[in-house]
DNA sequence: GGCAGTCACTGCGCAAGGCAGTGACTGCGT
DNA sequence: ACGCAGTCACTGCCTTGCGCAGTGACTGCC
């Protein structure tokens, strides 16, 4: 029977195990659909509603705007998504997925989804609110870290 | 107050962009080392202590035995790791993680590793072990997803 | 003792992405 | 009103990580 600190450090230890499996299978689900991972990712992004900017995306997903306008360019040509003229400003554009390919990629992601489902309707609310509060401060401070990282040339901040 | 279908929808959103803000942070840490992700994610294998075989890594990381090769240059070239003849069977390498950078990697990833054990120690048994079981089942089921992802060519199988 | 299988490795080609520059457009300042 | 700096998506050019297919070295099974 584990205590709370080696239950933590098992935690810790499978926390990065697991973000690389689920990139692995994000891989091979793009991989399937003749589609890079980072369509995949960006495709996600737009139809969870995060954004449809081109800038904003391009920064989420970690390319440059240059890079993103071939990535866009792919994704039309793939049916992920399409452009269209913003009616408020001139020079940018709003992006929307395209329902072409989704009954696809949902059955591909079936069984993760189903292994989710699952798993989540077994916790209790405690545990619930518990992994929820974890994945979305973990976000957060993910994004932040990113934006700013320690300077590795100073000494250790003690 | 969310119940438990709410909250277990959260969940399941919260999920794919804490992975995705993950891997932008860890691609942030590797620019920060003047190294690809790629080479981190097989050092963080290597250091904690997953496997020391080439083919199996080169599987765990997604790529192919012979672009491994290369990442092994890379990474002997920075300093990241190195080869290592196996005494027992005279085709296979035994690598090793080097301690060299091993420091400025610790740094960088304080942050994150602050948040995380400050999150972790203010979570009860009961939600440690939920968080445990869920990230060790996903890994897995992740793993083995990816090798057998269902057919898209088929008709849903109701 | 031969032989299929497996190991790490290599030449070649591809394509995703960075960088720097471009034209179109915006809104602020005077 | 008008110029001007800033921002938008976009475009050549280049680098580079990776896949593919083939190679020599080595193993263990008949």
């Amino acid at each position: 029977m584990p205590d709370q600190r080696e239950l933590a450090t098992a935690a810790a230890l499978a926390l990065p195990r697991f973000v690389g499996s689920t990139a692995l299978f994000h891989a091979a689900v793009a991989e399937r659909m003749a589609v890079t991972p980072t369509e995949l990712h960006c495709l996600h992004l737009l139809h969870g509603g995060v954004s449809d900017s081109p800038t904003e995306l391009a920064r989420l997903l970690g390319i440059s705007t240059g890079a993103f306008t071939r990535l866009l360019d792919r994704m039309e040509r793939h049916r992920l998504a399409e452009r269209a003229p913003d009616p408020a400003d001139r020079r940018r554009l709003v992006l929307r997925p395209l329902p072409d390919r989704m009954v696809e990629l949902a059955e591909l992601y079936a069984p993760m989804a189903r292994f989710v489902g699952e798993r989540l309707a077994r916790l209790d609310r405690r545990q619930l609110t518990a992994l929820v509060g974890f994945l979305t401060d973990g976000t957060a401070a993910a994004e932040q870290a990113s934006g700013n990282l320690p300077d590795v040339t100073q000494a250790i901040t003690s």
